[in-house]
DNA sequence: TTAATTCGGTTTCAAAATGCAACTCTATTC
DNA sequence: GAATAGAGTTGCATTTTGAAACCGAATTAA
């Protein structure tokens, strides 16, 4: 059996993980977010097999997460550039890196994300209430309705 | 060659992703966070096949995101439950969440997430600057100094 | 008090997905 | 004019995944 896909849920989370969840994508998206657009660049950071990368470039144009441009005046030369719906995974990325940073520390010193206006760090990325309250895992529940609640 | 991991890089979206970032793991974390605790649960809930069930919980275990608990008197009934760690993804799976329901609308309307206190919706989950700007990918910077920007 | 069922797995086996290396086909550079 | 680089394919071996069968302990049903 082919890999199960979720494509149709009522679960949002499930949707999006349909498209950037397996091993390779976000990983991907990263990069474009640090400014890789080239085919052979993603291939040599991510040490990436150029088969999978391929498959994943494609998928991720097809989602419209990356655009493919031709640069180069008749074909041959691309370029992978995030769109929109790419670059508003920047909040996915920056709450995985905050956790990565907290969760699983290295010998390394977290590596922090700065403001470019003014070179200060950024705060934590953090769910809030409407009133600004910082909220947890128990403090939400989901509106379910009349609906069973399967999945989501 | 077996799937590349990425256990020891510099990079903490890419250390986060080697723990949850397979086709499974946020999925059982999701779950978990609507309150599912029972193996059984987890696999009808899921639709995931038993063994493979069985290695990301281990897995999940392992890294220290779920906590496997023996209920039951002498053993054979056990509940996986979220660690700090993992209740700690809340962010990361909201932020998730927020960006399926605007970029892959269903004809399901968008389950919000409202705060137990009050029944309010919650915000949208933001980077933002020290001083409460919203940023965006392009607003901001790696503090990389001297050593040379592999990955991360 | 057996018998059936539930829970939490493990085993087996076929069907994907992945990784690697070699190869292709244009351009461009030496 | 030959060599190299970019962006892929193709073929093949190894891993992972999924489905279904099986298993042993404990719980429930008859």
């Amino acid at each position: 059996m082919s890999r199960k896909r979720f494509l149709d849920t009522e679960c949002p989370v499930a949707r999006a993980l349909d498209q950037v969840g397996d091993w390779w994508s976000l990983r991907i998206v990263l990069q474009a977010m640090y400014g890789t657009r080239r085919f052979v660049d993603f291939q040599q950071q991510l040490g990436i097999a150029k088969n999978i990368l391929c498959d994943r470039l494609s998928r991720l144009v097809e989602h419209d997460v990356l655009r493919k441009e031709d640069v180069g005046e008749h074909g041959s030369r691309y370029e992978y550039r995030l769109t929109e719906k790419g670059r508003d995974l920047f909040t996915v990325v920056v709450a995985l890196r905050q956790w990565g940073d907290k969760w699983i520390p290295t010998e390394f010193p977290p590596l922090d994300l700065r403001d470019r206006e003014n070179g200060a760090p950024i705060q934590a990325v953090r769910v809030l209430a409407g009133d600004g309250r910082a909220l947890d895992v128990r403090d939400v529940f989901t509106q379910v309705d009349e609906r069973q609640n399967t999945g989501s």
